[in-house]
DNA sequence: TTGTAGGCGTTATCAG
DNA sequence: CTGATAACGCCTACAA
């Protein structure tokens, strides 16, 4: 009798299962679990027993390769400890569970070749869709998608050329925004402080969206650094670029404010003028980016603007799920507000 | 522009299609992808020629139908913007990729009903294993995990009753070195600032920790606050809560030194001296616990319990790919090293 | 080294 | 409302 074949995931139960012991038929007890109201309160009772007391759950590996389709989303970000990015992620994961889907996630360091990889690595599990982070992506990963014909939405950047759909807010202006602030306060010698990450277009969006705006003040639009431009890692600390930005602003001869590309380097600057007993805003007025949470803690309070990443994150995966289930989208193209908080650091 | 839902089947090549461009069998298609040292280098290499023009990405959900195992993760964590976790679950990613496996993640807000129901959408999929965070978990979560068979890690604590394996460390011990330290500087009235969240064995654990060891020093160990102890969301600001605990602390009569359960709340602690003019460690200590990137940078630097979040996750994948691997494992219950890293503080 | 047969657990389809 | 049948795309086991 040892004509069966070894079983490879023994103890669970399987619709025959059930449908043995309800008496009826595989089809039914697929419905009772798809389509519930597609069957009849008896017989559906019957069989939700029956499951439970087998202690059926369903696979969906099976269901979804008779289906060809996953209620499974693709999740690519560059780094899983970016607490920015933490909000969006969160956004799309109320927005999916809303919709019963569920998502992988996968980090690439900010490296474009290991975004190709988790790209492909997601499509050999056929997910329903994709979500990549920015607007730049290598040779091979547009050939994949290509191939793929899967829906994708970019997230956090509008900029550049849209595979399919994208969700983000104007860099460009919004960094515009806070650099006429700072000026229409009077500041004259201000400094930037770039993102450490090189070659990200919503960081120079929106440092470029900031250093136009000093042009047409006529101040001072070359007063940049990069701190730790090289040697950067998906690890490297922003509160220390923060500290670094402003030791090379200061030897650069000094700066009435400072505009940093993210709150978390906006606060390495605060840190660093506590350290040496400058005042803020008195002697350094500073300004940051994405109103983290710790802006509105630290005192004096962190001016900046606010960027609704939890809202971004949630337009994404909605975008992504009417694309899926076939629903209207009105624009291919979502921008997110963001707003000027004014504290008392600037 | 393709407002149609998913199509079934869209136009996925598949092995056959390999296999006859290549005139090969599919079993020969299917051991290039899965075993290519199993294949003469000829074929191999005729085979994944036409693979790549016919743009061939293997579809796993089959080949896991067919093998009963999909090289798949479930993880499941209180919160995603919770930067501690953050490291953790990098850590898991980084083994897990090493070692082929991917992951789907999904976060409960501090439910354990959310947990279960998370475990259930898990189950679904046929994950190869589960991590869990904690050891309380609600008895619809055991009977599923029962009734899956699955290997699970449950993580950051190792107190409590183990489901399969855990990794953590120790924190009532970590809790009592903190304590300890404060303890031997000098400071007499100790206040301690619990987390804002309730019923979590690894924070009880590491006030009960600090607070034995107040006892024993002769010391007052009831001066505790539990800060925004009502109304806990998941988004709860960590910060915050240490302005409100040391407001608490203060008006409950003073403390020379707060201990608080995690850096956050320490750095809020810290904010709030500021604003209100004490210095620290002069007039007022501060010790934290995590060592959380902002303890390193914020002046005058913030003393507190390095706890090792990445090693710990990748000691959890560790141990699950062992167990689903069937390698054996030293020890079901890992702890990981901790330590005191002492700065201005206190 | 390569091929054949059978099945993994579910859903689409169409008939009753 | 319920059922029979045929996929879905791949892998295990065994044979050649």
């Amino acid at each position: 009798m040892n004509h069966d074949p070894v079983k490879r995931l023994p103890g669970w139960a399987t619709m025959s299962d059930v449908a043995h012991a309800a008496g009826v038929s595989l089809m039914t007890v697929s419905r009772v679990y798809k389509n519930p109201s597609a069957v009849s309160a008896a017989t559906r009772e019957r069989v939700l027993n029956e499951g439970d007391r087998l202690g059926f759950v369903p696979n969906m590996l099976a269901g979804n390769l008779a289906s060809g389709r996953s209620a499974m989303i693709g999740i690519v970000v560059p780094s899983l400890r970016n607490s920015n990015n933490a909000n969006s992620i969160q956004g799309m994961a109320d927005r999916l569970r809303q919709a019963s889907y569920q998502f992988m996630i996968t980090n690439t360091g900010y490296s474009l070749d290991a975004e190709a990889l988790a790209v492909e690595a997601f499509i050999r599990r056929r997910p329903d869709g994709l979500v990549l982070t920015g607007t730049r992506h290598s040779d091979e990963t547009y050939a994949l998608l290509r191939g793929s014909g899967l829906p994708v939405v970019e997230v956090w950047e509008t900029e550049g050329p849209i595979i399919d759909m994208a969700t983000g807010f104007r860099n460009r202006e919004a960094g515009g925004e806070i650099a006429r602030y700072l000026i229409a306060q009077g500041y004259d010698r201000i400094g930037y402080v770039d993102y450490p990450v090189p070659g990200l277009r919503r960081y120079e969006a929106r440092r470029d969206g900031a250093l136009d705006a000093l042009r047409q003040a006529g101040l001072r639009a070359d007063i940049v650094v990069s701190p730790l431009s090289t040697d950067v890692t998906e690890d490297t600390s922003s509160f220390r670029g923060g500290t670094s930005g402003l030791q090379q602003l200061l030897d650069a001869g000094g700066v009435r404010a400072v505009l940093c590309a993210s709150d978390l380097l906006a606060v390495g600057v605060m840190f660093e003028a506590q350290r040496r007993g400058m005042r803020v805003p008195e002697d350094l007025a500073v300004a940051g980016f994405g109103d983290f949470e710790i802006a509105a803690e630290i005192p004096p309070g962190l001016t900046t603007i606010r960027t609704q990443g939890y809202q971004m994150g949630w337009a994404a995966a909605d975008m992504l799920i009417s694309r899926i289930e076939g629903l209207p989208i009105d624009t291919e193209i979502k921008n997110v507000d963001y707003a000027l908080v004014k504290r008392g650091s600037a």
